[in-house]
DNA sequence: ATAGGGTTAG
C-alpha cells in the first residue's frame, strides 16, 4: 500500500491537513505540513499537534528535539495539548520513557500544572515499560500536587506498582485512602496474583465480597486467574457460580478466564464443554484451550484442536504455535512438528524466543537432533530456556560429551544455568558414563552458581553411581541427602542392583521401595527380574504372586508411532487396531526368526513390539520407525529390536521414558548404557 | 481525553 488513491496531492488545501496526518510517511512530509500548521493558529488544535509530536516520538529514530522545537513555537501550548500527546504515547508498546519525561519536563518549564489525566496517562507510559523509578517520581509529583487521592491517579499507581512486582506499594495505596472503586479492588487482587501471591488475591476477594460489593466481569477474571493458579477446583466451580447467579457479563475474558481455570484445576472436560459453548471466541479462546489439553496430557487432542483451528480460518500466533508444538513433542509428531515449522517459515515469523525454543524441544524429543541443532544454531536470543532444552535434547540423545561442551558454551556466553538445567547436565554424566565429570558439576551448583541441589539432582548422581556400578558410593549418597529419599531415588537405586545382580541390597531396597509406593509395580517387576536373573525362579515367581496379590497398580505400556502424520497408539496385549491382526502376526514371525519361545517370552506383546510390527507393515522401507513409549523399554524389547533393525534393514528410533535409543544393523546408540 | 482482565517452554 505504497499508494493509495485516496492520497492528497501536494496541492491539498492547508485546511483538510488533519485528515493527511494519518499518512505521514516520512520527516519531510511531516515538515511540510508542520510549517502550514505554524502559519495556521486555527490548526494547532490537540489533536493535531500531537499527531505531529507523536510521529516524531514513535518514529524509528525519534526527532525529539524537533518536536520540542515545534512545541516552542507554538504560543501557549495547551494542557490538553500536552495530555493529548501523553494519551497518544501511553497507546505505544514501545519504550518511550525517556521522551516522555523530557516532554513533561517542558511542559513543567511552560508553568502548566499536571492534572488528573496527565498523571494516568504517564503512568500507564511507564507501566509498559515497567519503569519502576519513573513512577516512583511521578508518584512522588503527585502527592505533591495533592492528586495522588484522586481515585484515577491512584488506580493507575497501583497498576504500575502491579506491573514492577511491588505488591506491599499497592497495598500501602489500597488501605492509605477511604474511596476505593472497583478498579481499586481489582488491581489489588491482581497486583497479588501477579505476585506470585494467589492465595492472598483470593483473600481480598473475600473480604470484597463480605463489603457487599458487586463484582464485574473483570473481577471475576482476576480471582480466576488466581484460582487457576491455586489449582482449587471447588473455589472456581463456586466462581463460575457466582458469574452465573449475578448475571456477570460472560464476555469472551471471562469465558477465556474460565476455560483457563477449568483445565488448570484438572478439569479438562469442563474446560472443554465450556470453549464449545463459548458465543464468541478469539485466538486466546483457542489458545487457552490447546494448552490446557497439552497440560492434561491431551496432546491428540490438543493437535485435533489445532486443526480445527486452521479449518476456521483462525490464524495461529505463537501461544498457539508453541502449544502444537509442545504436543508433537510429546507424541513424537515429526511430520506435523515439521509442518508447524513450515507454518513458521512462510508466515515470516520468527524461529526464536519461545518459538525458537519449542522448536528445539520438539525436534529433539521427536528424534531429530540435528534439526534441533540447526534451530538452535539459528537462533538470536537464547536463553537459559534454550540452553537447556538443547542440553537436555543432547543427553537424551546419549551425547553427554556434547552436552557438555553446550553447558561451557553456555557459561561463556554468560547465560546463568538453572536447576533444570543442571538435571540435563546430570543425566548427560550419567548416561554417558562420566561419573567423576558429574560429580564434579554436582558440586559446582551449589559452590558456584549458589543452587541448591534438589531430590531430582541427587536421584541423577544416584543413578550415575549405580550404572557405574558404585552401590557403595550411591548408598552413602542417600544417607547424606538433607530429604527423605523418594520412589525415583530407591527404584534407581533397585534398578542398579538388578543389572548388577546385587540380591542381597536388591531385597533391602525393595522393602524400602514398597514402603514409599506400597501400590506400584516397580519394586515387584525390578525384584522379579533380579531373582529370576540371579537363578532364584521360584523367589521370582512369589514375587509376581505378591504383585497380584497386593492388587498393585500397573502403568499399562503405551507406544506411538506416526505413519504419514497419522500418530497410532498401541497398548501392551491390546488388539484394537484395525490392523491387529497382522501386527499380531508380524510380531509372532519376530519371535519365530530369533528362535524365543513364545511361551516363555512375556514381553512379546509389549507396545514398542507391537509398533514396531505396524511400522514395518505400514510404512516406506527407507524411512526410519521412530516410536515413543511411555515406559522404560524392558531388556528382552532392546534386544529384539535391534535384531529386527538388522534382519529388516531399518533404523529404528525408540523414545523410551528416559531416552533415545538408535537402532541400526543389529546395534543400538545406547551401548547398552541406560 | 483517564484506571483493573485471558493464553507461552526446559
Amino acid at each position: 500500500m505504497a499508494f493509495s488513491p485516496s492520497a492528497p496531492s501536494p496541492s491539498t488545501p492547508p485546511l483538510q491537513l488533519p485528515h493527511r496526518l494519518d499518512t505521514i510517511r516520512s520527516m519531510d512530509e511531516l515538515k511540510q505540513i508542520q510549517a502550514a500548521v505554524l502559519k495556521t493558529p486555527s490548526l494547532q488544535s490537540p489533536p493535531v499537534l500531537a499527531k505531529i509530536l507523536s510521529f516524531c516520538a514513535l518514529s524509528s529514530s525519534p526527532h525529539i528535539a524537533h518536536a520540542r522545537s515545534l512545541l516552542a513555537h507554538i504560543d501557549n501550548p495547551s494542557l490538553l495539548m500536552y495530555n493529548t500527546v501523553f494519551h497518544s504515547l501511553s497507546r505505544s508498546n514501545r519504550s518511550l520513557v525517556s521522551i516522555s519525561i523530557m516532554f513533561y519536563e517542558d511542559m513543567l518549564e511552560k508553568d502548566l500544572r499536571p492534572d488528573s489525566f496527565t498523571f494516568p496517562y504517564l503512568l500507564k507510559l511507564f507501566a509498559n515499560s515497567q519503569a519502576l523509578q519513573a513512577g516512583e517520581a511521578l508518584h512522588a509529583h503527585a502527592i505533591k500536587m495533592g492528586l495522588d487521592a484522586n481515585v484515577y491517579v491512584r488506580n493507575n499507581l497501583m497498576s504500575l506498582y502491579a506491573v514492577c512486582g511491588e505488591v506491599r506499594s499497592i497495598q500501602k495505596l489500597f488501605d492509605g485512602f477511604p474511596e476505593k472503586d472497583l478498579v481499586s479492588w481489582t488491581t489489588l487482587i491482581s497486583g497479588y496474583t501477579k505476585a506470585g501471591l494467589a492465595k492472598k488475591a483470593v483473600k481480598v476477594f473475600e473480604e470484597m465480597m463480605s463489603e457487599n460489593l458487586r463484582a464485574d466481569g473483570v473481577t471475576m477474571v482476576a480471582v480466576l486467574s488466581a484460582c487457576a493458579e491455586l489449582g482449587d477446583l471447588e473455589l472456581g466451580r463456586n466462581l463460575h457460580r457466582y458469574i452465573g447467579a449475578r448475571q456477570i457479563d460472560m464476555d469472551v475474558f471471562v469465558g477465556n478466564a474460565l476455560v483457563d481455570m477449568y483445565s488448570k484445576c484438572g478439569d479438562v472436560d469442563s474446560a472443554y464443554q465450556l470453549f464449545n459453548e463459548m458465543p464468541v471466541r478469539n485466538v486466546v479462546s483457542w489458545n487457552s484451550i490447546i494448552s490446557g489439553l497439552v497440560n492434561n496430557k491431551e496432546f491428540k487432542q490438543a493437535l485435533e484442536l489445532f486443526r480445527q483451528m486452521q479449518r476456521q480460518g483462525i490464524e495461529p500466533d505463537p501461544f498457539t504455535l508453541v502449544g502444537a508444538l509442545n504436543s508433537c513433542a510429546s507424541l513424537g509428531a515429526l511430520e506435523l512438528g515439521q509442518w508447524v515449522h513450515a507454518y513458521i517459515n512462510r508466515n515470516g515469523i520468527e524461529a526464536d524466543g519461545i518459538t525458537g525454543n519449542a522448536l528445539v524441544d520438539m525436534y529433539s524429543k521427536c528424534g531429530r537432533i540435528d534439526r534441533a541443532k540447526e534451530v538452535f544454531g539459528g537462533m538470536a536470543h537464547k536463553d537459559v530456556y534454550t540452553y537447556t532444552s538443547m542440553i537436555v535434547g543432547l543427553a537424551m540423545h546419549g551425547r553427554g560429551e556434547e552436552a557438555l561442551e553446550l553447558f561451557a558454551a553456555m557459561s561463556s556466553a554468560g547465560v546463568k544455568p538453572n536447576e533444570v538445567t543442571f538435571v540435563g547436565v546430570l543425566s548427560a554424566c550419567s548416561h554417558a558414563g562420566l561419573v567423576d565429570v558429574g560429580l564434579r558439576h554436582f558440586e559446582s551448583m551449589s559452590a558456584v552458581y549458589g543452587l541448591v541441589p534438589q531430590i531430582e539432582h541427587y536421584g541423577c548422581v544416584v543413578d550415575m553411581f549405580g550404572r557405574a556400578g558404585r552401590l557403595d558410593k550411591a548408598q552413602d549418597l542417600i544417607s547424606s541427602m538433607p530429604m527423605e529419599p523418594d520412589a525415583f531415588i530407591w527404584g534407581s537405586l533397585l534398578g542398579a542392583c538388578r543389572n548388577h545382580g546385587d540380591v542381597a541390597l536388591g531385597e533391602t531396597v525393595a522393602k524400602l521401595l514398597l514402603d514409599v509406593e506400597p501400590q506400584e509395580e516397580g519394586a515387584y517387576v525390578l525384584m522379579s527380574n533380579l531373582y529370576t536373573a540371579g537363578n532364584r525362579r521360584s523367589d521370582g515367581l512369589r514375587m509376581r504372586k505378591a504383585m497380584r496379590a497386593n492388587k498393585v497398580r500397573k502403568t499399562p505400556g503405551c507406544s506411538l508411532i506416526e505413519i504419514d502424520g497419522v500418530i497410532h497408539e498401541f497398548r501392551k496385549g491390546e488388539e484394537l487396531h484395525p490392523q491387529a491382526k497382522e501386527v499380531y502376526a508380524m510380531v509372532d514371525e519376530f519371535a519365530h526368526r530369533l528362535n524365543i519361545d513364545s511361551s516363555q517370552d512375556e514381553a512379546r506383546h509389549h507396545s514398542e513390539r507391537l509398533a514396531m510390527a505396524f511400522g514395518l507393515i505400514g510404512s516406506r522401507p527407507d524411512t526410519p520407525l521412530r516410536i515413543v513409549k511411555n515406559l522404560r523399554v524392558c531388556h528382552d524389547c532392546h534386544s529384539v529390536i535391534k535384531y529386527v533393525s538388522r534382519l529388516y534393514n531399518r533404523e529404528i528410533v525408540l523414545r523410551d521414558r528416559y531416552r533415545f535409543h538408535r537402532f541400526k544393523n543389529g546395534w543400538c546408540s545406547c551401548n547398552e548404557f541406560w
